[in-house]
DNA sequence: TTGTAAGCGTTATCAG
DNA sequence: CTGATAACGCTTACAA
């Protein structure tokens, strides 16, 4: 591998020169620039970047840490961050916590160790406090998730007024005995949160009380729908429509309805969530919530290399809007 | 940040000892040993990755690239080999192809200006030899693609026994008149071939010759399996069955049938490829074939990192073997 | 078993 | 406008 101390004896020139040229600096001339040019092309040179790193130069790598890449969601958002990343010459480093803490904590070490200019977090495992000692250490940007009372950057979607919309048209087409599913392990931040207070708020307009046998927690997969819908199915009171929380969850419930002789939405309406891939493919076809994936991965890459550059950010927190697709399903 | 002279420092001790400490070399006192641990864990220190690299060290980072992160074969696949690089203290560098050849380049780069020990790729865009070239800055394994004549290492599935079995089972539920996509670009080179060749084969085996208007060829989406479908149904003669290529293809050729009117398999049996999990959400399920995704992200990653610390191979050429998942579709 | 010192490839500072 | 030099943090001969 060619160094600058090759380009610079090739050109008859100090290291120095050279390495103002490669980094555009004013106050040569452009016969020297020129030449320089021309050497770095005949040896083929590449700076080092571990030399730039230790130097104190930027990595042109952002961490993008997700729970898991195969979750659709989440690889539509790597997709969309890892092409903007593109555009902008970063690299994106990109790694599932696995919802479990001490990955993320591994993971947020890179920032401490230089091997990463920023980081975005699609998810958050550690307190608040914790995370929040590593911004010392570089940005950080949450995408899709939050902290209350954080002073850390997010970009996201209107969860609350999500759910508000998806329970509403719920309502509006007519069902009054609305089940729910939750992601959330009842704790007193984030996504989840919102979500249960815009189904709630929607129920309420309607003077219509939880019912709580109908509401379940920690659900995920389509494996999770399946037995939600189990459980319905062996239910006194039966809901008449279902609030998922997601497209897998949705799909889920939809297959074990059929495989019961169930027939959607006559017996039970069903509400995605992300407007996935499949929710097109199953059948009946899903009505969803539709979130601005691309969107949020082009604002948040935007958005951290604001932070990167130190230049001001419009607002500290970006917040989208959804929109409901109504399909069969509902 | 501490560094290795503040940790020096705080001990006593020189940096060489420290530096040996942490590298785990032998004749080194119990004690000093542990007073080096002590420090270091007082200081929070973490050894400077960009100066280790410097130094000519490795970089613990693998570098894997993959056309398109949104396809769920190469979310699972990212996945398994994530998970594998974990455990064995490797990060993923994770980069998209997007099937373009400069994007490409632009990533065989890192292995060049050091910044991935080794690459995994998943895609190959550009010519033979220039890959080839690249293997003298770093090992590179190919996984589920390869290229002929190179002696560059491969974990991949027998794509021609895989299609050989795919279209036997069609023909020996009766179908004969069997159509097929492909999403290659009839390049000499790489697995769409291979396909190819095991769906000849099968039909050699049964003296059926293929029609050529039958052949789909540069499909990949549902929209494309969408779009085939239309045309199988302007046709005069029909094919019976069809050999897809892809779970992808399959759920679109199959709604877009359903939308038609037309049964499934009845009217067109349909072959999947992959066995995603859309295979099992659709109605009516699919047939497909089921690849070890898993497997052959464990054997992948570990293949690498014997190459990385120049243990020997015991096969260059691993082959994995697949599995016929039987369903409603045919 | 430990320490000294050189060097990896850059860039910033200072001097010219 | 250009050059010499030090420094970034680490590892490894070589010496002791």
């Amino acid at each position: 591998m060619a160094t600058i101390s090759d380009v610079a004896e090739r050109t008859g020139l100090s290291k120095a020169t050279v390495s103002r040229v490669i980094n555009n600096h004013p106050y040569i001339s452009k016969e020297k620039r020129e030449l320089v040019y021309k050497a770095m092309e005949e040896l083929g040179y590449q700076p080092n970047p571990s030399a730039r790193r230790l130097r104190g130069q930027l990595t042109n790598t952002i961490g993008v840490i997700v729970p898991r890449i195969v979750n659709p969601f989440f690889s539509y958002l790597v997709d969309a961050l890892e092409q903007v990343a593109y555009e902008n010459n970063y690299q994106v480093l990109m790694f599932q916590s696995d919802e479990k803490k001490d990955k993320e904590l591994y993971f947020l070490n890179l920032l401490k160790t230089k091997q990463v200019d920023g980081l975005i977090m699609t998810a958050i495992e550690n307190e608040r406090e914790v995370i929040e000692s590593y911004t010392r250490f570089g940005p950080i940007l949450f995408c899709n998730e939050y902290l209350s009372q954080s002073e850390i950057p997010v970009v996201r979607v209107d969860q609350s007024k999500a759910a508000y919309i998806g329970t509403k048209h719920l309502l509006d087409r007519g069902y009054r005995k609305i089940a729910y599913c939750t992601g959330g392990l009842f704790v007193d931040d984030g996504k989840d949160k919102d979500r249960n207070i815009g189904f709630q708020k929607a129920l309420n307009d309607h003077q219509i009380n939880i019912n709580t046998a109908w509401v379940f927690i920690n659900k995920h997969t389509i494996e999770d729908g399946r037995h939600v819908m189990r459980q319905i199915a062996g239910m006194n009171e039966k809901p008449d429509a279902i609030f998922t929380g997601s497209d897998e969850i949705a799909a889920g419930v939809i297959l074990e309805a059929k495989s019961l002789g169930m027939k959607i939405p006559e017996d039970l309406a069903v509400m995605g969530f992300d407007d996935q891939p499949i929710a097109e493919m199953i059948d009946p076809a899903l009505t969803t919530i539709q979130q601005p994936i691309k969107e949020m991965g082009t604002i948040s890459v935007d958005m951290l290399l604001r932070l990167l550059k130190n230049q001001p950010l419009d607002q500290k927190h970006k917040e989208l809007s959804v929109e409901l697709v109504i399909r069969s399903s509902t």
